[in-house]
DNA sequence: CGATCGTTTGATCCGCATCAAGATAGGTGG
DNA sequence: CCACCTATCTTGATGCGGATCAAACGATCG
């Protein structure tokens, strides 16, 4: 279980935590490793497990009754995969999880994570400001695909890796397929495609999986890291001429 | 301050609450009335306090450059108005709160929730609760977006706003402005109300602001309450004809 | 009764989806 | 090393849905 341990003591969420609190948390958790491809959980599985990325790269997607999957989130390292099924009405998954690059998981039983939720004083807060952070992304995108056009969504998406994954902006390789960008920013890849030309003029030029933010003057005022699409906000005015 | 202990013990987030602990609360917090246009808060403002909403309506909103509203939330009595704000990396409010209707707002200062969330073992599990029903939502708003009409949508929501008021679908009053909806909904006015014309044609009528699901059987197909939009959900199945 | 706001309706336009056909790349086996 | 295959990506042509602009209509209120 010692690889339990390292796991464990590398996650922010368990940041901070006694030596004590953590053994009890390992000896009642366990990481796994997951090949690509392989289903974390199907929409409709009972849940049983909470989890969270240690390693690789998750999908979580909904399927539309016509089949399109639709994704929801692409998590990395560190995120909380179903943070919001620890306490949840339903018994069953509404999403599905899939692991996009070979993955390591660390898995807690939801129900003993219920049950200690309250034993440890840091854990609680913790997945509020998760939870918080998760719903207030998901409105702004929401605010986002109503004012914005798909160029101005993708050129605040590349930022966005860029900083989520301290990349060099002068040059960095998209760390997974277009397809699945296209699909987490619900859209078609054939548009995405087109958008990424149009980049080009303001700035932002891809070619294959490769970035380069070539005017850094120009792409700085793309950061939308926190932005609130305010009257104030200096990277929509920016935008704005896409 | 017996209103406000009135006021505190018919709020679900706070049931169950010991008398000792709604003294304490009771203490730490004021009721407020407000007029129809208040702003409860703006963006840019800093952060002060935490609110619930006794009674009455709130928009919370957020506006683009161009001075265009996006509405992210109609709140009612028992809605958390900002309860992701408890916990955040910023100190300033990223959206504003508006009153619609005269509203009663419980108020408690937020760097004392700080302090206190630990103190409440209840508190922490149902803010944890509210704000993974609210995530819930926001994204599977976000793929009813990229998966389904204005019209689908629309009646989506009308069911959803006959559940959650417990309205009688045979016939009610819109709670709101169709103005607001429509801005709820990210859609234009002029879309809005096209799109309720052409819900008559599978059951339900809305004339004025009065609304009825005239062919049950139908209409009962479209409740969409936790539709997680799987292969499995009649709802879609039964709005594709739309 | 005019003024203002909310709603409806019409005409038009633009953006993205859709369908479909090439192009490129990665991988496999001969 | 090359031919082949499949998955991924790009590019083109077209259509539709909802935004936009604008005007008429209705309701509420001083």
């Amino acid at each position: 279980m010692n690889q339990g341990i390292e796991a464990l003591k590398a996650l922010p969420i368990f940041a901070d935590f006694g030596g004590e609190n953590l053994a009890i948390l390992t000896s009642n958790s366990r990481v796994r490793q997951y090949p690509s491809g392989h289903y974390l959980y199907m929409h409709g599985d009972d849940i049983k497990n909470f989890k969270i990325v240690c390693r690789g790269t998750i999908q979580v997607f909904r399927e539309t009754p016509d089949g399109h999957e639709v994704t929801s989130d692409i998590l990395i390292a560190g995120d909380c995969i179903n943070a919001d099924e620890i306490i949840a009405r339903h018994t069953a998954h509404m999403t599905n999880a899939r692991v996009v690059d070979d993955a390591m998981v660390l898995e807690i039983s939801i129900s003993w994570m219920r049950l200690h939720l309250k034993d440890f004083d840091q854990l609680a807060p913790r997945l509020l400001q998760g939870l918080s952070e998760r719903l207030r992304e998901s409105q702004k995108e929401a605010v986002h695909r109503s004012t914005m056009s798909a160029t101005q969504i993708v050129a605040c998406y590349l930022q966005g890796l860029c900083v989520l994954y301290d990349f060099d902006p002068q040059g960095f390789d998209l760390p997974y397929s277009k397809t699945l960008i296209a699909s987490r920013l619900h859209m078609e890849p054939a548009t995405f495609s087109r958008t990424l030309q149009k980049l080009k003029g303001v700035g932002i030029s891809v070619t294959g999986n490769h970035v380069a933010f070539t005017n850094l003057h120009k792409a700085g005022h793309f950061v939308c890291d926190e932005c609130s699409v305010s009257a104030e906000c200096p990277t929509h005015q920016a935008l704005a001429a896409v």
